[in-house]
RNA sequence: GCCGAAGUAGUUCAGUGGUAGAACGCUUUCUUGGUAAGAAAGAGGCCAUGGGUUCAAUUCCCAUCUUCGGCUCCA
């Protein structure tokens, strides 16, 4: 039995339990998706005297007696569907003519309108039956609802979705559920689930003193704590160093600019709900950056550009203020101020597929550097509406495919997901929980060039046009910050890792020992600390391995008179006894090593 | 923004129509310790904010803000 089939199957089986304890609710669709199952359902005509409430609320009554589930009603809807399963039900499939299916579903308006699009060019529709829920389906199902385990599913959400993803449509109730072959194979789930909320970024994040909100600064906007500004520190460096290696110039610009420049690169008139209210300045007004691309282009068009000189590669760790609804908060991974690991080339259009070939490179070796080596990679194609001509728009994609396949990458297509400037690659990485998360973006542009009437001279002293490439191959400090607590779980490897060592005395008298072995490891370029507080070893070491300090020392009587330390590594234990300078040998290794 | 849930100590949470408690953390003292929790004492809260109902509101009602789970949108 596949479990697709199974959610499938469970999916209706909730749909028929729903419409026994609601009568008058109105159907969505109901699929099965990764480890689960969901269905939508439009509760506005059922009234509460239907259903058996065991409480209510003032809200609710006012809402004219109608329906409204909550996380509290999902255990009844269990209850029901567990007794459906015990009946030993059939699903029975049918093909039925469209005038049939109309009337079968003649109080079901979304069901109505899905029969109009499956009828299109078809003479039958296929319908399944279990118990007395009939469904638009095509299959396949279980053959009967005593193939379920009724203790192998669980009902795990509730919450609003659009009907078919449209924000302009009607929202309806979403419940999400589980569901396995076996119970084992649930609980397992389960655990996991909790297991992949420990390493939320958000409790990591305070667990480990990185970064922290509060209300009266702002919804969206992170205040970095000393260890996670050092952990930015560390990787800012990180990309320094690595980008003028590449042959990048770094800039830094502004964060407010007058509108317009904004009104120049096209923002204000296509971007303009995602900027903040501008700001009155004497006469004039500005406006928060929500992208650095019009001050690379201004350093750009400050002088005249020889095709010897490109490609030119800009680059800044461009901070950047973006509107987001309020519902689409989340910790660090989406906010409203963040700095980009931002850069801009200017090249030829002959020299597009090298560049975009050197810049993927360039994406996979940091990605690969941080330990990221399990990704999804997109290529976003020409939309509908768009800029440029059809000519450009298949050269820059074929550039960027050729980028793909010459490094042997496999990626998926997403037709018509371009900007309309311009085709991209966009690489996404999963959190902890599985939800993808868009990092690197790699971005042709057709459109500012024109827009800023950038130019450089040919070999035949003609002007022309250069191509523009946006890139963010972290994407954002904070989302990328993000993503790497949870893929360490807040391990970070030795050099990334805040503090990089603890020096525990054993006793008072041990102090002045520590004290010289922590300042000459500090000497040597290691993030160091010296726990001299009033607390037992074991204490101390707990305390350590909580904050994940990637290795502990531990000095006493023995140490002092042999000249060495005691090395405990993190989640190896101990490790023996080392001289500093075989230690400093070792930790260089793996800082080298990145591991 | 939309649907649903929630906001009590630094953190995780109990609790109540008569202005509050636990655990961990923190501070101090005792203890001077050998690889994941030594002991005692103490400090710490306008119970998110603003209104309303009430003799009395942290508790009930409303609004706002923030957070969480989704939807839509994005780095």
């Amino acid at each position: 039995m596949k479990l697709e089939t199974l959610r499938h199957s469970l999916s209706h089986i909730m749909a028929t339990a729903v419409q026994e304890l609601y009568p008058g609710t109105k159907f969505g669709i109901g699929p099965a998706i990764a480890d689960g199952f969901y269905y939508d359902f439009d509760f506005d005509e059922v009234k509460i005297i239907n259903a058996k409430r065991k409480t209510q609320n003032a809200k609710q009554q006012r809402k004219n007696q109608n329906l409204n589930l909550n996380i509290n009603d999902l255990p009844e809807i269990e209850k029901k569907m567990r007794e459906i399963i015990k009946q030993e039900l059939a699903f029975k499939k049918k093909q039925i003519s469209k005038a049939k299916a109309n009337k079968i579903f003649k109080n079901q308006p979304y069901k109505l309108e899905l029969i109009e699009e499956l009828a299109k060019g078809k003479s039958k529709i296929s319908i399944y039956q279990v118990g007395n829920f009939i469904d638009l389906c095509k299959g396949p199902h279980l053959k009967s609802t005593k193939e379920v385990s009724p203790d192998s599913f669980k009902l795990i959400k509730i919450a609003g979705a659009y009907w078919r993803g449209q924000e302009r449509n009607k929202m309806l109730t979403r419940i999400y559920g589980t569901g396995w072959a076996t119970k084992n194979e649930l609980n397992k789930y389960l655990k996991n689930i909790e297991k992949a909320e420990q390493r939320d970024h958000r409790v990591l994040g305070s667990k480990l003193e990185l970064f922290m909100f509060d209300d009266e600064v702002g919804a969206g906007l992170p205040i970095w704590m000393p260890k996670g500004a050092m952990l930015r520190h560390i990787i800012e460096g990180y990309l320094y160093e690595q980008l003028y290696k590449a042959g990048y110039q770094w800039l830094t610009s502004f964060h407010i600019a007058n509108l317009n420049l904004w009104k120049t690169s096209g923002h204000w008139g296509f971007y303009r709900e995602n900027m903040y209210a501008p700001i009155k300045v004497d006469e004039e007004e500005y406006m928060l950056k929500p992208m650095s691309c019009p001050f690379h282009i201004k350093v750009y068009n400050s002088k005249i550009r020889s095709y010897k000189d490109l490609p030119i590669r800009f680059a800044e760790l461009g901070t950047v203020y973006r509107y987001e609804k309020s519902g689409v908060l989340h910790g660090l991974a989406r906010v409203r101020g963040f700095t980009q690991d931002d850069a801009h080339i200017f090249c030829t259009p002959e020299q597009l597929s090298e560049e975009l070939l050197r810049t993927i490179k360039l994406a996979m070796k940091m990605l690969g550097d941080f330990g990221f080596k399990d990704y999804q990679i997109y290529l976003s194609t020409q939309p509908e509406k768009y800029i440029g001509t059809d000519k450009i728009w298949n050269k820059a994609t074929k550039a960027l495919k050729y980028a793909l396949d010459t490094l042997k990458i496999n990626y998926e297509v997403d037709k018509g997901g371009g900007a309309f400037y311009g085709p991209k690659i966009d690489i996404k990485i999963k959190d902890s929980l599985g939800r993808p998360w868009q990092c690197t973006t790699i971005q042709v542009d057709f459109n500012l060039p024109q827009r800023f009437k950038m130019s450089y001279i040919d070999e035949k002293g003609k002007k022309r046009e250069p191509i523009m490439i946006h890139r963010a191959l972290l994407g954002a400090m904070e989302r990328f910050i993000a993503v790497l607590i949870e893929h360490t779980a807040g391990a970070f490897p030795l050099w990334l890792s805040p503090i990089q060592l603890w020096v525990l005395p054993i006793g008072k008298k041990h102090e002045k020992y520590a004290q010289k072995i922590t300042d000459e490891l500090q000497e040597a370029g290691f993030r160091t600390e010296i726990k001299n507080e009033n607390a037992t070893i074991s204490k101390k070491i707990r305390n350590g391995e909580i904050q994940k300090i990637p290795y502990i020392l531990v000095v006493g009587d023995k140490e002092i008179k042999n000249k060495t330390i005691r090395v405990r590594q993190r989640s190896k234990g101990d490790i023996g006894e080392s001289s500093l300078p075989s230690l400093v040998k070792k930790l260089k290794s793996e800082v080298e090593k990145k591991k």
